[in-house]
RNA sequence: GCGCCCGUAGCUCAGUUGGAUAGAGCAGCGGCCUUCUAAGCCGCGGGUCACUGGUUCGAAUCCAGUCGGGCGUGCCA
């Protein structure tokens, strides 16, 4: 292993040993990238209060004690004792090359692999998928790519919405359409249509209300007949959703759902349990925790709601019984629920609660990788112009035809099968870019002009990047031997040191769950790929050593950013 | 009322977990295509990091309060 980053680290660790003593081991050495350098350590700044000395006294005497003349070119102390660290050009080489060589480009497995759950996308049975899915989709598919890409165990669970009080008159007018039309129905994708009709039936018709409601007690009871009804419903929008997920790239299938249907049958024994250990009791009808530190409205102990007052349990005792099965069961030690940032309070809940029952308890925790909301341009909830929430399906198309009208446009001698597979790719990558690219924590605003503009933070220019290093490859006719990689220029050197930090970038992203640091990286690297293009003669280069080892660093490039937009769940065209 | 989240350039967003002079992209202005892809590159202008105080060598970042926006706050999921 060869990323300059931890090795310098590890350096100044020892040299902080051997100048201060054994006991300095735990501080952090703070190698950070630098833009006064390659990097620099701020550790001397904040031992100044533990050693009784002033900071810049500190990282001299550091320095001092620093072995590091095998990688660095210069090392000074500056400012108030940060110190600056320059990488010789051949170490840096050396790294280069070794990530080259590297099928994994250096990014180390986790050291303490786990089974991690993460629930993500959760669309409905019945209903249409919209922009709140989007996110949970495309955030929950990019980490489960991320975290099993380090080596961890990842079970993905689509929670999908199957059960509850909305399906007696989903069934009830499954039976009035007959099973044809309604699998036309369902089967073309009209899922709104059909939800729609269901609601306004059972809200003007007295008779169907009262149908559906005998419905849901036969459902619950486990009737055949109602149940094969169900099923049906059931099967229709698995298969739906199977499409949106397919064409977006999600690595979702039918294997991965497991929906609140799932956990019926635990229900009563997860209420039971809670009862006798003392945590729940009967409250107003209802069997209820009291977690601490929640109040409702009028400053009362607010409930976690297990068991409601007509028997019927609510998605607390769902969501319970699912955090039991997947540490129990599953052997999870990590849960990740990729929920909308309004079930905070709801998760926090659950999470307590589970706790207190002595499901979740370490090594596992849970954690709510909680999102924002997505807007308009207006700043609003993203909405049709009549109010309506807006179709995945509908999304999606939009995106491939404007990135199919920009392909065309630049590409009018490709044939049409490739025009649409690289316009495929490019809206559906605009797409999740664009989600992904933003803080999750925060809400964001969708727009398909900028997203698809491919200037600046955008997935089209990172694809175009990655589409101009594979041009030059193919130009070269003959794929370089392996061998070194010469740092010379500044660009080469800039761009070098970017492409060593992928490992550092990903491990991040495991830890904080927070995608958008990767697309940022991305986005850097392909900027100093420009600057390198602009310095660096390639195919063109002064002498076939250079242009062999430029060769080199451009296939490197290539597969940093095709293995990040991977990680991402975005292809990356070969040409475009 | 109480709780949580957010507030950074005209707009959309970063800011490596407390480090040096706060950065990109749009939009505006000015340069670059007989040169490996101009969907690109270079330069210029643009800031009281919502506000006030505190913590310390050092704060956009941590703490308290204020203002603004959003969400949640007992039987929908």
């Amino acid at each position: 292993m060869c990323d300059p980053q931890s090795i310098l680290h590890d350096r100044v660790r020892e040299a902080l040993v051997v100048a201060f003593g054994a006991e300095m081991a735990d501080a952090d050495p703070m190698v950070r990238p630098s833009d006064r350098a390659d990097f620099q350590a701020n550790v001397a700044l904040g031992l100044s209060k533990r050693l009784k000395r002033p900071p810049r006294q500190i990282a001299e005497a550091l320095v001092s004690s620093l072995r590091v003349e095998d990688v660095c070119e210069r090392v000074e102390v500056s400012g108030p004792g940060f110190i600056n660290l320059t990488l010789k050009n051949s170490f840096l080489g050396e790294c280069s090359s070794q990530q080259l060589r590297d099928p994994r480009l250096l990014v180390s497995l986790s050291s303490q692999p786990e089974t991690v759950v993460i629930d993500y996308s959760a669309p409905n049975v019945a209903k249409e998928m919209h922009v709140g899915h989007l996110r949970s989709t495309i955030l929950g598919d990019a980490l489960a790519r991320i975290l099993s890409s380090l080596g961890h165990h990842v079970i993905r669970q689509n929670h999908l919405g199957d059960w509850g009080t909305p399906f007696g008159m989903l069934i009830e007018h499954l039976v009035d359409l007959g099973e044809q039309r309604a699998s036309e129905e369902l089967g073309v994708g009209d899922l709104n249509k059909f939800y729609r009709e269901a609601r306004a039936k059972f809200e003007q018709d007295p008779s169907f209300a009262d149908r559906s409601r005998l419905r849901v007690v036969q459902l619950q009871a486990g009737d055949e007949p109602t149940r094969v009804l169900w099923q049906r419903l059931v099967h229709e929008s698995k298969r739906y959703f199977g499409e949106i997920y397919a064409q977006l790239d999600v690595s979702l299938t039918d294997e991965d759902v497991c929906g609140e249907s799932f956990y019926n049958p635990m229900l009563a024994d997860v209420a039971e349990e809670l009862e006798q250990r003392g945590l729940a009791t009967v409250d107003d009808g209802a069997l209820c925790i009291f977690v601490p530190g929640f109040s409702s409205r009028e400053g009362s102990a607010l409930p976690l709601i297990v068991r409601k007052t007509d028997g019927g349990y609510g998605y607390a005792a769902t969501d319970l019984a699912a955090v039991r099965h997947r540490v129990k069961t599953l052997g999870a030690t990590r849960l990740l629920y990729v929920v909308g940032a309004p079930q905070r309070q709801h998760l926090s809940m659950v999470f307590s609660a589970a706790t207190m029952a002595g499901w979740l308890c370490p090594p596992a925790r849970a954690e709510h990788v909680e999102f924002g909301s997505v807007l308009g341009a207006d700043g609003k909830m993203f909405k049709t112009r009549a109010g309506d929430t807006i179709k995945l399906s509908d999304l999606i198309q939009e995106g491939v035809e404007r990135a199919l009208a920009e392909v065309t446009l630049r590409f009018p001698e490709l044939d049409d099968e490739t025009r649409r597979r690289v316009a495929r790719q490019v809206g559906v990558g605009a797409l999740k870019y664009a989600d992904l690219s933003n803080d999750r924590v925060k809400d964001y605003v969708f727009d398909f002009d900028r997203m698809l503009k491919f200037e600046g933070n955008t997935g089209g220019y990172i694809q175009y990047a990655h589409a101009r290093c594979r041009s030059i490859l193919r130009h070269a006719r003959l794929r370089p031997e392996p061998g070194p990689i010469e740092i010379v220029h500044p660009a080469e050197r800039t761009l070098a040191l970017v492409s060593l930090r992928l490992g550092a970038v990903i491990h991040q992203v495991a830890e904080t769950l927070q995608p958008h640091t990767l697309c940022s990286y991305l986005f850097e690297l392909a900027g100093a790929l420009s600057g390198f293009w602009h310095d660096c003669p390639v195919l063109k280069a002064d002498s076939e050593l250079v242009r062999d080892s430029r060769l080199r660093l451009v296939e490197l490039t290539s597969r940093i950013l095709d293995h990040g937009l991977g990680l991402l769940g975005i292809q990356a065209p070969e040409r475009m």
